[in-house]
DNA sequence: AAGGCGGGGGA
DNA sequence: TCCCCAGCCTT
C-alpha cells in the first residue's frame, strides 16, 4: 500500500468528526495516565475502564504515590477488572520509574517501556505515542483487525508470520504528525466502524482501499483461531469463616486464578473440616454453626467454576491469632486485595449471610 | 507456539 | 450459550 493513498490522513479525518475525545486519560494526557489507562486497557473494552481509571488515579495521582502504596490497596482498587497481574506489574514499574532520576522518571522511546513488567510492544506504542507525541506504532486487538481486513492478512493472528505482517502494516501507516490523534484514530476505527460483528462500513473513511470489503469478506478476516479446547467445569469451596464483622482470609498462591490475592481459604481436595480448620489456627470448638450457601457459578475465558460456599461463623476469635504473610482477619465490610468473587463471597449484604446473622443467638 | 490469566457485554 | 475484548508473560 503505498503512502500516497493517506491512510493515516482519512483515518484522522474521520476521526475529528466522529472520534472519542472525552475519554478521561485524555484529559489531562500526563504519562503516567495514559500508561495506567493502557494497563488497564489490555483485553478490556475502555466502558469497563472508565471508572476504574477513576479511582484508581483519583487514589494515586503520581507515580510516585502508587510506588509508595500498600500492595492491597493497590489489588482492591482492581477488584473486579480482572487479570491481577497487571495491577502487580504496574505496581512494580512503578516502583523502579520512581526511583530514576525525576529529569527522565518517564522513557520517551518504546524500548525503555518495554523494560517495565506488563508493558509489551503495543502498550509502549501507546504511550510513547499519546504520551509524547513520537511516532510509535500499537497493534491491539482493533487495530489488527481494521488492518486484517484493509489488506487480506492471512492466517491466524497468533502466528508469527502474521503477526510480523500486522506489525509492518501498522508501522507504515503510522504518520509522522499528528501521531497522538492517529493512535486514538486507529483504534476508535476498529471499535466503534470495523467492529469485530457487523462492521459499519459504509461509514469506514478507508472503504475503497479495503481488500476486504471489495470481495464482501470483512467478516473472513481476521482469521480465527484454530480451534478452542471443550470448555470445562470447576468446582471450589470456600470456607467463609467469620467471627463478629470479621472475616479470615487467606492469601492466594502467585500462579494461577486470582495469584497473589486475598480470598476466604478453599478447602483442599477432599479435606475435611475438622482438618481445615486446625491448619487455619481455627478451634473446633469454636463453631457455632455452619451454613452451606447458595452456590453459584462464575465463568472464566476458558472455563467455568462453580462456587460452593461454606459459611462457619465462631463464637469468638482464635485465642492466637496469627496475622502472618498468608493468613489475616479482616473487617467484611473494608477488606483489600480480594478478587470479584472473593469480594462477593465476604459481601456482608449477602442474603445468606444475613440470616446466618439472624440466628446467631 | 501454545496456554494461562477475569470479567463483562453483546449477539 | 458463545465470542470477543486498547496483551503480556511463562513454558
Amino acid at each position: 500500500m503505498a503512502k500516497d493513498d493517506d491512510f493515516a490522513g482519512r483515518v484522522l479525518a474521520w476521526w475529528d468528526v466522529h472520534g472519542r475525545k472525552d475519554l478521561p486519560w485524555q484529559h489531562p494526557r500526563t504519562p503516567y495516565r495514559v500508561w495506567v489507562s493502557e494497563v488497564m486497557l489490555q483485553q478490556t473494552r475502555a466502558n469497563t475502564v472508565v471508572p476504574y481509571f477513576e479511582r484508581f488515579v483519583a487514589a494515586f495521582p503520581t507515580v510516585h504515590d502508587l510506588a509508595s502504596a500498600d500492595p492491597d490497596r493497590v489489588l482492591h482498587l482492581w477488584s473486579g477488572l480482572g487479570y491481577y497481574a497487571r495491577a502487580r506489574n504496574l505496581h512494580e514499574a512503578a516502583r523502579r520509574l520512581a526511583a530514576r532520576p525525576a529529569t527522565d522518571a518517564f522513557p520517551r522511546e518504546v524500548a525503555g517501556w518495554m523494560e517495565l513488567p506488563g508493558v509489551g510492544r503495543s502498550t509502549a506504542g501507546a504511550v510513547v505515542a499519546q504520551a509524547f507525541g513520537e511516532r510509535a506504532s500499537i497493534l491491539d486487538a482493533n487495530v489488527r483487525r481494521v488492518l486484517a481486513r484493509h489488506h487480506r492478512v492471512e492466517g491466524s493472528v497468533a502466528s508469527s508470520s502474521a503477526q510480523t505482517e500486522l506489525w509492518r502494516l501498522a508501522e507504515h501507516h503510522t504518520p509522522t504528525q499528528r501521531v497522538a490523534d492517529y493512535t486514538q484514530a486507529i483504534m476508535d476505527l476498529g471499535a466503534t466502524v470495523c467492529r469485530s460483528a457487523k462492521p459499519i462500513c459504509d461509514a469506514c473513511p478507508v472503504q475503497d482501499t479495503c481488500a476486504a470489503h471489495a470481495t464482501g469478506e470483512e467478516a473472513q478476516f481476521p482469521h480465527r483461531s484454530p480451534r478452542k479446547s471443550a470448555r470445562r467445569l470447576e468446582r471450589r469451596r470456600f470456607f467463609v469463616i467469620t467471627a463478629g464483622d470479621l472475616v479470615l482470609l487467606e492469601k492466594r498462591p502467585a500462579n494461577g486464578v486470582w495469584g497473589g490475592l486475598w480470598s476466604p481459604p478453599e478447602r483442599r481436595e477432599d479435606e475435611p473440616l475438622d482438618e481445615c480448620l486446625p491448619r487455619l489456627g481455627v478451634e473446633l470448638a469454636t463453631v457455632a454453626e455452619t451454613t452451606h450457601a447458595a452456590p453459584f457459578r462464575h465463568g472464566f475465558s476458558h472455563y467455568d467454576l462453580d462456587v460452593l460456599p461454606v459459611y462457619v461463623h465462631l463464637t469468638r476469635l482464635p485465642a492466637e491469632v496469627r496475622d502472618g504473610a498468608s493468613l489475616r482477619w479482616a473487617r467484611r465490610d473494608d477488606a483489600l486485595g480480594l478478587s470479584a468473587v472473593a469480594a462477593k463471597l465476604i459481601a456482608p449484604t449477602e442474603p445468606t449471610q444475613r440470616s446466618l446473622l439472624e440466628t446467631d443467638p
